[in-house]
RNA sequence: GGUCCCGUAGCUCAACCGGAUAGAGCAACUGCCUUCUAAGCAGUAGGUUGCAGGUUCGAGUCCUGCCGGGAUCGCCA
């Protein structure tokens, strides 16, 4: 299945196809003004570009052609070449109806059994989480669920860095310390600020971290007994962090993961002659014939010879083909990373890692900036930490539950916090930076995830008073005008999954979801529902609710927003 | 300095392949809880899309130059 503009393309490429004119040109999208008409389509002026032609004879070629379907109610030219067109109430009430029958709402599946990896969250040892964290893991939790729901096999990893030079940061810092034995998270959050700062500071004490990094990726046996403990300490908080947040994985590894596999990828790559010394270091060469900017190579080994970040990127390509043969492996990743990973991709496809059929994506993320627009710091300087900022939206819904008259229940209050938190960040174009605001995260009126609970508890709440009315959802719809904008608006959804997927953007479906939840909010103000004393409007209009609701809960749970029973 | 990204309403952001009258939210103002949840609805106001050219029937979107901001440019991730 797909959505209404979809079907009005294929009969409308049709009608161009007859006049001699390519079927892309065909297109119909849904007007951007409804004022004068439901759909539009283009094609005419851009096939009057090449063939040079007046756009109106072109035109009207077409519309003499689609004016005798039955499927449109109205075919018109309108300016230079627009052709405009209503579709007849018959046809958006049965195309409804097959909507409302399929429980995809008319998303349609792919189904090539193609599996696709995100590598996304990206938490670091023994750095609590912040609210830094936040984009990375709600944009990957959400596009994995985009792509299971689109039909292909989601793997989520979180892809920690445990296998830097901070590991030998801490590991140093113990020694000088002369700490023995196990550490907690507490004093771990305490160790390595200080000796991230000392190793900034002092050049040979960020040797003995750089030393102390080659000691444990050579497997000494008492380091990697201390760094096993300290990971350990450090997973337990991040899963009780991604818990909160309600964001999952499928695979728990790490950058050390991808350690068995870096001593035979090195040797294949040298036998292939495509690695190099360069100042002491094992590089592979990334820069291709046609660049236009410095491309630095990827640096395999360091001049000790320890690994680091790109070393073990390739590693764990190696490890992910291996293990699940993957058709695509997308990076959810801070913008700022973007050379970096096109040297990877450049170097694992030069180095045989992966074939030229598997999908590489770089899905960068824009960076979180304070109102001043540099990157966000609290007052203190230091960053917000996750759990703060989980319980302040907390708390702020139990208030707000308490205002209207609901009584404390924990579940609603953490179900309308995430959804705040999550639909404000996702709402975010992808790509750009975007400032943090604490009021704005953890607010509940206008354009918030709130707001789309609301309407789907609605809903939900007026579908239950219908049937202790005994009144039920029609399987056909009979569309009255003001119905109408809510109708079409349903039929809209197909073609807004398929943008998301094709771009990795989930702020498109946000959007959808949002304008959804106003058009819902709109006709609900508008139109009598219960009260309608026309049997068969009043069963239409409350399968307009349902199917509101189902493609309100279908996206926000692709989203990775939950929706209460009440609030 | 090289490369890349950004500049849209007072603020935060949209605008699918170049389409018609550039849309939302917040803040401000005016109405609406005696029919279905006011976390809401209806409405008013707010714009030379940084500036100057160019391409096009048509430019926020493409090209050139300039101004302003940001990111990045080998052993950190």
């Amino acid at each position: 299945m797909t959505s209404l503009a979809g079907k009005l393309s294929e009969i409308v490429g049709k009608a161009f196809e007859e006049q001699g004119l390519p079927a892309e040109l065909g297109a119909v999208r849904v007007s951007d003004r409804p004022d004068l008409c439901q759909f539009q389509c283009n094609g005419a002026m851009a096939a009057a570009k090449v063939a040079k032609k007046n756009p109106r004879e072109i035109a009207q070629g077409l519309v003499d052609l689609l004016s005798r379907n039955d499927v449109f109610a109205k075919v018109e030219i309108a300016g230079p070449g627009f052709i405009n067109l209503d579709v007849a109430d018959e046809y958006l009430q049965d195309h409804l109806g097959g909507v409302s029958a399929d429980d995809r709402a008319g998303v349609p599946v792919h189904d090539l059994d193609e599996t696709v990896i995100l590598d996304y969250g990206g938490p670091n040892i023994a750095k609590p989480m912040h609210v830094g964290h936040l984009r990375s893991s709600i944009i990957g939790d959400s596009l994995r669920r985009i792509l299971k729901f689109t039909g292909y096999k989601t793997i989520g990893d979180v892809h920690m860095g445990d296998w830097g030079t901070p590991m030998g940061m801490i590991l140093s810092e113990l020694d000088i310390r002369g700490h023995d034995g196990p550490v907690t998270m507490e004093q771990l959050a305490e160790i390595y600020p200080q000796a991230a700062a000392d190793c900034k500071a002092d050049p040979e004490r960020m040797e003995q971290a750089r030393a102390a990094t080659k000691k444990l990726q050579d497997g000494d046996e008492e380091y990697t007994k201390r760094w096993r403990q300290f990971i350990d300490i450090s997973v337990e908080g991040m899963k009780k962090n991604f818990d909160a947040l309600g964001v999952h994985f499928d695979e728990w590894k790490g950058e050390a993961d991808a350690h068995q596999f870096i001593a035979p990828m090195i040797e294949a790559l040298k036998a292939e002659g495509i690695t190099a010394i360069d100042d002491g270091a094992l590089i592979i060469d990334v820069t291709q014939p046609d660049d236009k900017k410095e491309m630095p190579p990827l640096i395999l080994l360091k001049s000790d010879g320890a690994v680091m970040y790109s070393t073990t990127d390739m590693g764990t390509i190696v490890d992910r083909v291996k293990s699940h043969d993957p058709d695509k492996i997308i990076y959810i990743v801070d913008q700022r990373q973007s050379l970096h990973f096109e040297q990877l991709f450049r170097a694992a496809r030069k180095g045989g890692l992966v074939c030229e059929d598997v999908e590489l994506t770089f899905a960068g993320f824009g960076t979180m900036n304070g109102k001043d627009g540099k990157p966000f710091k609290t007052r203190a300087g230091g960053v917000m930490r996750l759990e703060d900022l989980i319980s302040d939206a907390v708390q702020k819904a139990r208030e707000r539950l308490k205002e209207v008259g609901l009584q404390d229940e924990f579940d609603i209050a953490q179900k309308v916090a995430l959804a705040a938190i999550k639909f404000a960040d996702l709402q975010n174009q992808r790509q750009s930076d975007y400032v943090f605001d604490l009021f704005k995260m953890t607010s509940f009126e206008g354009k918030t995830g709130p707001y789309l609970l609301y309407q789907a508890v609605r809903i939900q709440s007026l579908l239950k008073k219908a049937s202790d009315q005994g009144f039920e959802a029609g399987k056909d719809f009979v569309l009255q005008d003001a119905d109408k904008p809510l109708a079409l608006l349903l039929a809209e959804l197909p073609d807004h999954f398929e943008n998301t997927v094709k771009n990795y953007t989930p702020h498109v479906l946000c959007d959808y979801a949002y304008k959804l939840a106003q058009a819902f909010s709109s006709f609900y103000g508008n139109c009598h529902i219960l009260s309608e004393e026309d049997e068969h409007v009043r069963a239409s209009r409350l399968a307009l609710c349902a199917q509101t609701r189902k493609q309100l809960i279908m996206v926000l749970d692709v989203l990775g927003i939950e929706v209460p029973e009440r609030m």
